[in-house]
DNA sequence: GACAAGCAGATTGTCGACAATCTAACAAGA
DNA sequence: TCTTGTTAGATTGTCGACAATCTGCTTGTC
C-alpha cells in the first residue's frame, strides 16, 4: 500500500467553529478594544446555545485576546503602547532563536516553502486586501517558527501574533491609507537563503523595527484618547 | 484619606476553583500523564456540573496541561524528551531576556524579595516536601520575569512554567528519593545581587542545565516504557 | 475461525431554564 | 446636595436533560 499520510479531519464540534469566527472578528479589528461581547446577544446570532460559546470565550480568554472579569463580561483586550512594546521585544529575541534552531534545517522544502508565503503577501498587496496582507505576512514570518522544530517555541509565537496581528489591523484600520505597494520582504527572504546566519538574525531585528514605529505611534494616539475620557 | 490599595478581591467562581483544583492535580503528578479526564465522574467528585468543569477544562487545554479530541475526551498531556528539550532550550533564551531586562530595575524591594523567595525553598527543602520545594523553587525563579516588566514575556513564562513544574513533579515522584539538602541556588542569588549580568545570564543557563539532564534521562525512560506498547 | 454489520452502553457536545450577581435608576434621610 | 438603601432589569454563572458520537461487544454469515 502506498504510504499516504492524511491531515487530521477537522473538528466539527459548534466550538471550533465558534472559536474560529471569533477569532477572526478581533483580529481583524471588527470587535474593537475594549467591546464587550454579550453572551446572549452573540449566540442568537450564530445560533447556537451559550454553552458552546461561552468554552469557545474560554479559550480565547487564555490565547490572551480576550479578557474576562466574574459576573461583569468578557472584553476584547485593551491595545497600550506598552503592550506592543512589550510584545516586540520579545519578538525580536524570539526571531532571533528561531532562526538559529531554523539555520541548520533549511532544505530545498524551506527554501519552496519561503518563495511560496512570499508570493502570497505580495498577490495580497497587489490585491489591495489589506487583511489578507497581514495575515500572510505573518504567515511567511512564522515559518522559521514552524521550521524550528520547538512545539513550545511555535506555540508561543502562534499566542504571540495574534496580537501582533491584531495590533496591525486596528494600525491599519486606523490610518486608512493603501498599503505601502514596495515589498519590503525582499531582503528577508533573501536573506534567510543566504549562507550569514547573524546578518538575518539583524535584519530581522531592524525589519520589525520598521514598522514598530508607526504601530507606536499608533498606540499612543489611542492612549492619548483613553485619557480623554 | 490614607491612600490604601486594595488587591482585587478573589474570583469566586466555580469554574476558578476548578481549575485550581485540576491544575494542582495535575501539576503534583496526581493525575497522570495521558491519563483520561472525565466529565461525569470529576463533575460528580466535586459536586458541581459539567458546564464549568468543561470551561475549567477548556482553560486547561489552552494552558498547554491539557490537551482535548473532540468527542473523545480530554487527557493530561503527555511528557516526551522533545517536550522537556525543547521547553528548557527556549527558557533559556526567555532567561537571558529577562534578566537583562530585569538588570536595571534591581533595587532593594527587588534583593528583600529574592531573599525571602529565596528562604522559601529552603525551608520546603528542611521540611522535605518536595512537592511545595519545587513550586517555590519556580518561584524563585520567576522572580527575574515578574519584574522584567513585560507582560507578554511574564505570560510565556507562566505558560512555560506550569510544564517545567510538571516535568519536575513526575521526575520526583519517579526516582522516590529524598530531595537534595544543599543549597543549589545560592550562587544564583547571589550573581542577582552582583554588578555582573554577562555572569548571572550564564549561571541561569548552567544552573538549569544542572537538573535537566536528570529530568531528560527520565523523560528517555519514560518513551522506552510508551515504545514497549 | 475470520470478518463485517449492527446494536447497546458510555461519554462528550449542546440546549433551554433557573440562580446568583451586577448595574443603574430612584427614593429617603442627614 | 450628598450619601445611603432599595429595587428592577439585564447579564453572567450553573444546572439537569437531551442529542450526537464513539467504543466494544454480539450476532450472523461465509
Amino acid at each position: 500500500m502506498a504510504k499516504l499520510d492524511f491531515s487530521p479531519i477537522a473538528d466539527t464540534t459548534r466550538r471550533a467553529e465558534i472559536v474560529a469566527l471569533l477569532r477572526r472578528a478581533i483580529l481583524t479589528g471588527q470587535l474593537e478594544p475594549g467591546q464587550k461581547l454579550n453572551e446572549l446577544r452573540i449566540s442568537e446570532q450564530m445560533r447556537v446555545s451559550r454553552a458552546p460559546l461561552r468554552e469557545a470565550m474560554r479559550e480565547l480568554v487564555q490565547e490572551g485576546v480576550l479578557t474576562s472579569i466574574p459576573y461583569a463580561g468578557t472584553f476584547v483586550i485593551e491595545v497600550t503602547a506598552k503592550d506592543i512594546i512589550d510584545a516586540y521585544s520579545l519578538n525580536q529575541v524570539l526571531d532571533e532563536f528561531a532562526i538559529e534552531k531554523t539555520w541548520p534545517q533549511r532544505d530545498q522544502r524551506f527554501f519552496d516553502e519561503l518563495d511560496r508565503r512570499h508570493e502570497a503577501v505580495k498577490q495580497a498587496t497587489r490585491a489591495k486586501d489589506t487583511t489578507r496582507q497581514i495575515e500572510t505576512a505573518l504567515q511567511l514570518h512564522g515559518l522559521i517558527y514552524e521550521w524550528a522544530d520547538n512545539s513550545v517555541l511555535l506555540e508561543t509565537w502562534q499566542r504571540l501574533t495574534s496580537r501582533l496581528q491584531m495590533y496591525f489591523a486596528l494600525h491599519q484600520r486606523a490610518r486608512n491609507e493603501p498599503v505601502p505597494a514596495e515589498d519590503v520582504h525582499e531582503t528577508y527572504v533573501a536573506l534567510l537563503k543566504g549562507a550569514d546566519m547573524r546578518a538575518a538574525q539583524r535584519h530581522a531585528r531592524q525589519h520589525i523595527g520598521l514598522d514598530f514605529e508607526e504601530l507606536l505611534a499608533y498606540a499612543r494616539g489611542l492612549e492619548k484618547r483613553a485619557s480623554k475620557n
